[in-house]
DNA sequence: TTGTACGCGTTATCAT
DNA sequence: ATGATAACGCGTACAA
């Protein structure tokens, strides 16, 4: 591996005037810093960002901790955020934390180790008392997506509340009276939000959801499934449905099917994140869309002005919330007017 | 920040005594070790991967590059890739290159800065100069589900011409003559195998592909549904498709059901890839799977392997090949015995 | 078993 | 404009 040194000897010159022609530095005469560079050049010099990390105390990493990419709604944000960190000379450190709280306590630590200079976080669902030593260190960091309970920190989002009161303004402008909310954890936050939101629209037109008709499970297909199989099987009277993220609603649409509902004469369903399966043909899911790749971006550039900002001493929680917005597609439709048994 | 030395300060021991102690070496006394770990933690002592890579010379990280992680295809591999990564006590940095050389390239210079201990690619389609030259130097490298065409270098992926394979002898034991394909970009190698397995199982049943039953776009859905609409329109005759992946695939079916074809009553489409959505309700597509995940994983320990091998002067080229399997779901069907106009 | 001293590759602070 | 030198935090060969 060639250095600095090795292109100081070979041009009889200091570190030092090497180091600052590769920095570009304006205090070096223009003559020696191209002989320089062309020399690196042909040496094949690479700089080494350990060495330069070390001594300047950032690594430009910076760590996204995630539950699982896997799961539709991540991609997207994560690519926002490493489109966004690339574009400031950053690299994207992603970590899968499955929904674990140990695991994700583990990747914090072990992350911290490396040095990253900051953290996006949309993992969080429940108490980590690591995380909080995190944030009271001040270490930089900004939660994205969901915020973690009762903390003051940076944050990223969409106004969650309202997005659900779209949802069901919309369900209940259709004409439905008899509706359910098929959620995943309620301990999540933006899922309250959702639901809270979605009770608000309802009730300016006179409408409650009966406590049977609100539902909890997982945030997944086979989970929305089933509770949707459940739900409809004992109230066939139930004619809207606001599922909690779009992989429910899908679950949802499927066991309507199979019970013999016609989506959407017979039922209507709206979801909520307007991941990519939702828009496909074939499934054409009513949702409410949030911009999840701008959401990434905005989470690491947040990050990132906290990180150089702190270095003027600035220091500042800042918060930014995105509206959502309804896209109706092929599953919502009038309430039929005739009822059925 | 704590560091080694305020701990030894504190206790009135060496540095290397410590460093020992934290690093669990036989070689101290196990009062000692105790007394400094415990003295560690209590300070909140936090290891400096950075110092550690730059005498070590490594990194503790491996780069990933690939195209899009918002492309279905890839969250799967990456999140197999990141989970093996971990479990050996590494981390993973993402890259998406969106199929642009340049951008990989400058990807690929970036990264190698950061002192990454070896790549795990899937970006390839095109000739790399940069990336040739990483592999003559001899940087740990493999490459994942595309290799790069002419070079001698670690690979991970899927037989696809058994793939292809499978798809045509599916649609030809159901019946289907008239055929056609749907691929993506040619050059991709994986696509080339694809299209020749497919051209093999139908040769063995003495069918042939018609050339203007080929067509050749994007891999998206958009494209997919370009191509059909263009090649169905034209001609009625074709009865079995095979798209050269799923997302291609849903493009074709939205083609098809929007010029009046039942699916899979009279038309059938075979996809590629078996990717999170082709499971849904409501898609259900016959496909051809290959497993991402694992393919993930295989490229990482691989790489890994590779890595500490290589310390021990091991030097090979490994290949690992899996097996791809059909999956028939509900797009494909007999083909009719009365022929359409 | 523990301590001393050096080096990893770079930047930064002094001088010159 | 350039050079010498000290950090940065850690691992390790060598000495004790």
């Amino acid at each position: 591996m060639v250095t600095i040194k090795d292109i100081a000897k070979k041009l009889n010159l200091s570190y030092s005037t090497v180091s600052r022609a590769l920095n570009s530095s304006t205090l070096v005469n223009e003559k020696t810093m191209k002989l320089i560079q062309e020399e690196a050049k042909k040496m094949g010099y690479t700089p080494n960002a350990l060495a330069r990390g070390l001594v300047l105390k950032k690594s430009g990493i910076i760590g996204m901790i995630i539950p699982d990419i896997t799961n539709p709604f991540f991609p997207a944000l994560a690519r926002g955020a490493e489109d966004a960190a690339v574009k400031r000379g950053y690299n994207l450190l992603i970590c899968n934390t499955d929904w674990n709280i140990k695991l994700e306590t583990r990747h914090l630590k072990l992350i911290e180790e490396r040095k990253v200079d900051g953290f996006v976080l949309s993992s969080i669902n429940v108490e980590n008392r690591y995380l909080e030593k995190l944030v009271e260190r001040d270490y930089p960091l900004v939660f994205v997506s969901r915020i973690y309970p009762g903390i003051l920190a940076n944050f990223v989002g969409t106004d969650t509340e309202h997005g659900g009161y779209l949802a069901g303004k919309h369900l209940a402008e259709l004409g439905h009276r008899e509706m359910a909310f098929v959620g995943g954890k309620f301990k999540v936050g933006s899922v309250q939000g959702r639901y809270l939101g979605f009770l608000e629209a309802l009730k300016e037109k006179g409408i409650e959801v009966r406590g049977d008709r609100v539902i909890e499970g997982e945030f997944t297909v086979e989970s929305g499934y089933k509770m949707a199989l459940q739900l409809l099987k004992r109230d066939r009277r139930v004619t809207g449905i606001f599922a909690a993220n779009d992989l429910l609603a899908v679950g949802v649409m499927k066991a309507a099917r199979e019970l013999g509902y016609r989506i959407p004469t017979d039922i209507s369903i709206v979801g909520y994140d307007d991941i990519f399966i939702s828009s496909l043909p074939g499934i054409e899911l009513t949702t409410v869309f949030q911009e999840k790749r701008k959401l990434g971006e905005l989470a690491v550039n947040m990050l990132l002005d906290d990180i150089q900002g702190k270095e003027n001493g600035k220091k500042s929680t800042k918060k930014i919330v995105l509206s959502p917005k309804l896209i109706v597609r092929k599953t919502t439709a009038p309430v039929r007017v005739t009822g059925n048994s």
